[in-house]
DNA sequence: CTCAAAGTTGACTAAATCAGTCGGGAATGT
DNA sequence: ACATTCCCGACTGATTTAGTCAACTTTGAG
């Protein structure tokens, strides 16, 4: 399984963008500032949350991007599957030599890996990018 | 967040250890052989289920290892523990510079890696070694 | 029209982590 | 005695992660 800093910052900084769009699109150097991520960083997460039409970019002076769809309308397990966090436990394939006995047949614990990814999908599926945006939490932190 | 082969394995190993110790202690070597792991690795890996008396070991010749308890008195999340995947998610220790966005209070996600840590925890720790090790797996696979 | 501010892209790298190995022990049943 | 097994620390190659760099394109403002 994987979740690192990469989906993390994804979410964060979809976040942020949630809760900045309204007036223009952002650019990634605010939101560089104020989530304390690096830019060039940013670049490379936000290309890919492009490419699977999450947010949408506009170049030039006062670009910046902007949600593609309502926050309310993005699962975080769309995030994360745009930027590689794939949340697989089972190894079979990889390990069809190793780990997994190599008989035919299934090793004994996949079944647990198996429903321990439903059960962690189930849970960034159920959850939108709207349940972390909020004003309000906006005035608690500032 | 972390789970790797060695959590995987300590938990195959287990179950297999589960299913054969009733005709007493079960070798390294026999897991290693019927699970297809590094005995080397396997050794790293038992060293510290001891520690955390999840299984006692019998040396000498025909020594080997024992279930410390029932394995329906063992959960998975004592296993991984053991084994040093701790299943943590925020990172507000390590980031408070980079990422959590230095602020005195909390980032924005913060609430959401927390119940993903209890969301995944509770799974683990709900399921137990016996709800792996079943005779009938047993028939089923050989 | 020019320029600066933004996004676009592919390649690169240092550091960390993982998976597994090695070598040399120490206990113990036969 | 001795083979078999556990015990333990140190080591290493491979992979992955987090982040950087350089060079480019697009576009709005002045
Ligand atoms: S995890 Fe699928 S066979 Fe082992
Ligand atoms: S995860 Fe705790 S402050 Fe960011």
């Amino acid at each position: 399984m994987k979740l690192t800093s990469k989906g993390r910052y994804a979410v964060m900084a979809l976040t942020d963008l949630a809760l900045y769009y309204k007036n223009g699109p952002v650019s990634l150097r605010d939101i560089s500032l104020r989530q304390n991520i690096s830019l060039l960083y940013l670049e490379q997460i936000f290309l890919k949350l492009r490419k699977y039409k999450i947010v949408e970019s506009i170049r030039g002076t006062k670009g910046g991007y902007r949600l593609n769809r309502k926050a309310s309308d993005i699962r975080l397990s769309e995030i994360l599957s745009a930027v590689d966090e794939n949340v697989k436990t089972v190894r079979c394939i990889k390990h069809l030599k190793k780990g997994c006995n190599g008989k035919s047949i299934k090793c004994n614990t996949h079944k647990l890996w198996d429903e321990l990814d439903g059960h962690i999908n189930s849970f960034f599926e159920k959850k939108l990018l709207s349940d972390l945006a909020h004003k309000n939490d906006l005035e608690k932190r500032f």
